[in-house]
DNA sequence: GATAAAAATCGACATGGTGTAGAGTTTGTG
DNA sequence: CACAAACTCTACACCATGTCGATTTTTATC
């Protein structure tokens, strides 16, 4: 209503198939909790977003592409959450904060980041936006290792190859830890902060 | 040939379908190394093996089961190796030694030791194998930890939890390391093994 | 609020891979 | 040689995928 003239610039209201794309993809995220990647079916996609198959094929070409858009969607709020991470300049507090968000990413996006982790192989755009989101991980974890005195450099036992090390760690403990129960999450993310201020030479 | 009565303990001629299975075995390790999993069909296996689809089925019962037989086949082998590691005492040496021999490990079975990692979660039976085999790289750098001072115990900063975290690194690390080339894997070898005498308490 | 274009939906179909069944052939053994 | 077990094949039924063209509903515009 706001805004007389026919002001193009801004859709004022919501395509119908905005919705039905976001039920789409809400829909496949459940399936995926109960019955896996394999046995969910394009039909059972479809019937539990209230539609047919080919009315899902009119909004995404394959099964694949409802997954991708579900990961899609889900690692960017990732990367929202990254970016509002505040900049400690202290390594000890910074590793910390760290591993505090790292939980809370896993106990929210736990299923959706162990399907992206999984199909990363078989569908490359997945595999693209994990592999991106892994970079962010691994970058800032350099930073921190750099800050903390580690020596800087590509070399295997220098700080950029530490942190891609530390990074796989994490994800790999994190990704087992979120399948089984909160409890292993909060154990799992201990252990993992533990190794890092080792490995950063803040023992003690 | 030996024992003149019909010994019949053990069986003198080799059944034609063991020949068979074996090169089944051989045929899918190959598909799987440049279609991958999923591109790779029954018909493929079958045509590859010299047989049709109906003669596979007599061997295997599925896909899965052809691909489980596979793993498990590479998997008996990580454990032999397993069983022959010599027991070094000091932390140091051991450590390195068993860093070479997952680099061998590797660039041996690093295919089907990743296509078991893939498949893990879908078929329960490798996810078996696989976890069974993670255990038994846990234990031995328990054991390392803990000879190194480490403090024993299940607690998420004693040596049982760092074990488990650091296997997941180095599985994860090289993981990745042995899609990309021997030198990656030689320099992931690296940082792991440094993360790990860190990690011990071994540094300098 | 009538209308035409765009968006959305559907049912039917073609394709391709899976697993099963039953009939046929080879191989070993008494 | 005869008989059973091991082995192999072709044909079929099934199910999920993805495509097509016809049809209905929304949306924007006058």
């Amino acid at each position: 209503m706001p805004g007389s003239h026919p002001a193009r610039s801004r859709r004022t209201t919501e395509r119908k198939g905005d919705v039905r794309e976001r039920s789409i993809l809400d829909t496949c995220e459940a399936l995926l909790a109960h019955k896996g990647y394999d046995a969910m079916t394009v039909g059972d996609i479809a019937t539990g977003a209230g539609i047919t198959r080919g009315a899902l094929y009119f909004y995404f070409g394959s099964k694949q592409e409802v997954v991708t858009a579900l990961v899609a969607r889900t690692v960017e709020h990732l990367w929202e959450r990254s970016r509002a991470a505040a900049e400690t300049d202290e390594p000890r507090p910074a590793i910390a904060a760290a591993m505090r968000r790292t939980v809370e990413l896993w106990n929210e996006h736990g299923l959706v980041m162990r399907t992206a982790i999984d199909l990363s192989l078989t569908v490359p755009e997945i595999g693209e936006l994990w592999s991106h989101t892994a970079d962010l991980f691994s970058t800032a974890i350099t930073a921190v290792l750099e800050r903390a005195g580690v020596q800087a450099g590509t070399e295997p036992e220098q700080a950029s190859a530490m942190a891609r090390a530390l990074c796989w760690m994490i994800e790999r403990t994190f990704y087992h830890a979120s399948q089984e129960s909160r409890e292993k999450l909060r154990q799992a993310s201990s252990t993992c902060e533990h190794i890092w201020l080792i490995s950063a030479g803040l023992t003690t």
